[in-house]
DNA sequence: CAGCAGGGGGCGG
DNA sequence: CGCCCCCTGCTGT
């Protein structure tokens, strides 16, 4: 800024600070925020761009997140923690019980917070002391699945749970990235036998399974709230806007990849579904709809329920069976506590609003209790797995059964046996 | 009428 | 609990 042919350099005094206070101030009186953090049953309307600033994990999710307002479930960490966060991050201070330091690194560490956990800046306060994580190198994302890696991240940090860093191996999930395509193809294939292996490698990371896992705990340790975190739900908006259009996406997608399919399908038809169409959609489904649910770390999840990780089952879905709970591999144990879901809403945009306002209950699951499976695609939801992944398909453009006598194929058994019924009558 | 999507009930592990 | 099958409602041709 120099002035060197006539230019004058005119410089705010106190930028930062005024800058800092605006947006604390908009925090309070939530206004522009597009991004709702739940934890313990509350919710924090907040910033992308801030969470973004300030954290390379918020970053990605957000890049890969679709949703003009998502909402981020976060596990795992206490709601005070995370307003700590929250105003470390808008004012740049926090003012943290030495008592608690532990666990507020922990969570930063989750969230890969600058200053507190990572590394990339200096570290601001002795708090860095654990800083410097493998992953945080790892963070460099220069790969190209960053995702995954970063729900690894998650999940390892997550999984030490109260102590301590992660194993820096990374874990073999990272290989099974590489397979992965291929492997989701087969994990496809096979969706009828219902092979994990498949699934894990893909869907496991996301997994949120460990979410799962860890939910127990959570509620057992806090429930306040009914709202379940895991429950969350958030839609894309459908009516409203042209959101839709992103949450279609997807949907569009994979609606070509039917096509696709319709076309192997065909031919198979002798094979039985399961081969059929492994062939391409898969991947582009998956892909998608990774992409578009887990997201960036978040992901997943929504099953809610704690238990099982039937959420993310429904990623895994595809595969079918995906189900199972754990999937071990990624899940991992439980340490999971993994943290945090990425969910579609389904009320409108403004959620926030509403989602301050009150419970929120209605947009929230409220069954806490119950197995309920969400679609993340669209406002669907079952208690039945079976019914979830068959609602599933539809998203997926997954159509795995197919009729001998014609190339029709269906992602509904009961809709070949009626179909293969008329050839026979 | 065919196809699609979803709910419900029954069965087996 | 998960899966299967039946049935129903809706939509498009």
């Amino acid at each position: 800024m120099m002035a060197s042919d006539g230019m004058l350099s005119l410089s705010w005094n106190n930028h930062k600070a005024t800058f800092c206070h605006i947006l604390s101030t908009l925090r309070e009186k939530e206004r522009y925020t597009d991004v709702t953090l739940a934890c313990e049953g509350k919710f924090y309307p907040v910033h992308k761009l801030v969470l973004s600033t300030c954290s390379e994990y918020f970053e990605k999710m957000f890049e890969h997140t679709p949703c003009k307002h998502p909402v981020v479930v976060l596990k795992d960490i206490k709601c005070a923690d995370m307003e700590a966060l929250l105003s470390y991050m808008y004012d740049g201070v926090v003012s943290v019980l030495q008592q608690d330091l532990a666990r507020l690194i922990k969570a930063a560490e989750l969230l890969q917070i600058k200053g507190l956990a990572v590394p990339d800046e200096p570290p601001l306060k002795e708090l860095s002391k654990k800083n410097a994580y493998p992953w945080s190198s790892r963070d460099d994302r220069s790969s190209p699945h960053p995702k995954r890696r970063r729900r690894e991240d998650m999940m390892t940090s997550t999984s030490q749970g109260s102590s301590l860093p992660p194993p820096e191996s990374p874990p073999s999930s990272p290989q099974h990235h590489q397979e992965s395509n291929q492997s989701w193809d087969h994990s496809k294939s096979h969706s009828q036998d219902q092979r994990e292996d498949g699934v894990d490698q893909r869907v496991g990371d996301p997994v949120e399974p460990a979410v799962e896992f860890s939910s127990p705990k959570q509620e057992a340790s806090h429930n306040q709230e009914p709202v379940d975190e895991s429950l969350v739900k958030e839609e894309v908006i459908e009516g409203s806007e042209d959101n839709q259009g992103e949450g279609m996406d997807s949907r569009i997608e994979y609606g070509g990849m039917g096509g696709g399919d319709s076309n192997t399908g065909g031919e198979e038809q002798g094979s039985k579904f399961p081969h059929q169409l492994d062939t391409k959609h898969p991947q582009p489904l998956h892909e998608a709809v990774v992409e578009a649910l887990a997201g960036p770390s978040g992901m997943q999840g929504w099953l809610g329920t704690g238990e099982l990780g039937g959420g993310f089952s429904m990623l895994e879905g595809y595969s079918e069976d995906g189900n199972q709970e754990v999937h071990p591999a990624s899940t991992g144990p439980h340490g999971t506590q993994q943290s945090h879901q990425m969910v579609w809403l389904d009320y409108d945009t403004n959620m926030a609003d509403k989602v301050g306002a009150q419970d929120s209950t209605k947009n929230v699951l409220r069954n806490e209790k119950k197995k309920t499976f969400y679609c993340p695609c669209c406002s669907y939801t079952s208690p039945k797995v079976y019914h979830f992944k068959r609602h599933y398909r539809t998203h997926t453009g997954e159509r795995p059964f197919s009729c001998a006598h014609c190339p029709y194929h269906t992602s509904d058994k009961s809709n070949l046996i009626k179909h293969v019924r008329r050839h026979i009558s």
